[in-house]
DNA sequence: GTGAAAGCGCTAACAT
DNA sequence: ATGTTAGCGCTTTCAC
């Protein structure tokens, strides 16, 4: 391994100070132009290479952001990571990612992990069975911004970016109803992630906003994977009488469903309206097309890094801006459409 | 921001020097086990975490891994990230992922910036255009250690991690002539790929050793998304005679061809047959379901991120094993089932 | 088994 | 506009 060029060589080589080399290369306005310029020559020629330790060790800063995500390979979650990846590589900034799994031991693990990674910011998703977010106090002792995304948690220190999950499922269920559908079950998954929680709260209102009565036992409650929606569709299809819509909180889960429903001979729209949420890829292939919520992944991404850097820059006040909801909209397709 | 503690704290609340204290976080088997236990104690008690960038300045290691794919959000690419983060994870290295958008120009930045960062190794999946591997060079020269998969490109110097696409295809290809196919297209993408020049040859091997003729005028070529397969569902809707049989070197693609030739009026299989690559959670939604081969993401992350490590900590010549080989299947589903 | 001290490469006062 | 200098926190010879 040849040695590595410093600034002390590049320096020596110019006949100027490290600390000029230092400036330069750093775009400092205070140094001349010729100067400037001399060193990003030598510095190419020699092959120099900033060396980021060093730099972070004086700075106490890493330009690098860690990104807690309960799985990557989701098309909702690898989107999200896209969008912030290309907002953050612009910027300068690293990213550090890891997923939980969907246990909070897990992320627990995570977060220490990147507290000792010294990240300056950190972006998190939760898991599906944390239960309390204690085990993120050391960062919001320390001060180093914390951001939620998704499936957030409420801290009044903290920031979150979300879709108003709520509404959306009020439009979704008000959907239904508008196409003639009165029996509307719902399948939900973890009800203290919020996105579940709020899903299931404009579903409900929509019924009772439409004088349709709201009932315990259309709720069912799993872990929304298309095994799961198999399954419950075996639920469903054990409804008398059978239910004429179905709202379900992801997209997985409402293909798996309705592959048991057609499977059963179930005519859908026709006998059981589905509507979906997150507007996968999948959704724009299942037979009938499914409606869905189109849940902004790579806009959320590009969103939660761009306020936690402009926050790091310190251009912004993040605690004055404690919720940032994006807008989402309902894709009506097929799988929905009785009537029109 | 309360100030941090360091050894210094440690070594002046325990009366030792910062050295043992130092020796005695690393586990170094010198220091006594008595001192050992008090510098932990008083470690965790103080509220101490390592500063990894005054001790990655003093030994040259990041324990950080660079990755470099085309596009984060695909089925494929968040399965390999997953499986990398996974064992990374496990060993105690970080994963620093870019993407370079299937540009090589965005490649080669990402490169020079995981160089900069001083990544201890770096895996990569080439961009859809890249041509040479020049942009590699800063770390081939320096001596460290570069391993492709998926997309691969050969040098003497590199570990490479894939599937063996000839053979796949061959069996795809097979598979299509075994059901009665004799004209046979063939949808792939930029044969610079190997991904693709391997599928390629597979079908035209098989289509051979099958005693078919191989045309060329059954190459479709395109950039392999779904809009494209609606487009190259378009060309084959113009042969005269229709093909029998697809070949798509995706499943996006060979989702989008077969939605055309649905709306078309062509029966799938019994008019045309398809085939496509990758195992997408897609190929179970369109219907009829897609024969496709199974591409282990997941576990090709895996294998990655563990020669890589094995190789980072001495226990490999990874020159000696140029190329790993992952294990596919091919999934027979409706798409091409025409006989029994 | 432990300590003293040098230095990894860089940046930021402060001085000129 | 540029130079001097003092560390950032850690590891690692070299002594003892």
């Amino acid at each position: 391994m040849e040695k590595e060029t410093t600034i002390y060589d590049i320096a020596k080589g110019l006949g100027v100070s490290p600390a000029t080399v230092s400036r330069a290369l750093n775009n400092s306005p205070v140094v001349n132009k010729e100067t400037r310029q001399k060193v990003f020559d030598t510095a190419t020629e020699m092959g120099y290479r900033s060396n980021m330790f060093a730099s972070n060790l004086r700075r106490k800063r890493t330009h690098t952001l860690g990104v807690i995500v309960p799985r990557l390979n989701s098309h909702f979650m690898s989107s999200v990571i896209a969008g912030m990846e290309k907002v953050a590589n612009e910027a300068g900034y690293n990213l550090l990612i890891s997923q939980s799994l969907e246990t909070a031991k897990k992320e627990a693990a995570n977060v220490m992990a990147m507290f000792n990674s010294r990240v300056d910011g950190l972006l998190v998703s939760l898991a599906y069975n944390t239960e309390d977010i204690s085990h993120f106090s050391p960062f919001i002792k320390k001060g180093i911004p914390l951001l939620f995304f998704d499936r957030v948690a409420e801290h009044p220190k903290c920031t979150s970016i979300v879709i108003d999950n709520m509404q959306a499922a009020h439009k979704a269920t008000s959907h239904l109803v508008a196409q003639g559908c009165t029996n509307i079950v719902h399948i939900t998954g973890n009800l203290k992630r919020n996105v579940y929680a709020d899903r299931l709260k404009g579903y409900k209102y929509a019924l009772i906003d439409n004088e349709l009565p709201f009932d315990d036992s259309f709720i069912i409650s799993n872990d929304l994977s298309e095994e799961a929606g198999m399954e419950a569709a075996g639920e469903i299809l054990k409804m008398n009488p059978l239910p004429d819509g179905v709202f379900v909180a992801n997209d997985a889960c409402a293909v798996g469903c309705m592959k048991i429903l057609k499977q059963a001979g179930i005519s859908i729209p026709k006998d059981i309206a589905i509507v979906g949420f997150n507007n996968d890829p999948v959704s724009r292939v299942i037979e009938p097309n499914l409606t869905t919520v189109n849940n902004p992944g790579h806009k959320m991404g590009e969103v939660a890094v761009r306020n936690l850097i402009i926050h790091l820059d310190g251009f912004s006040d993040i605690v004055a801006m404690n919720t940032i909801t994006l807008n989402s909209e309902l894709i009506i397709r097929e799988s929905s459409l009785r009537k029109g």
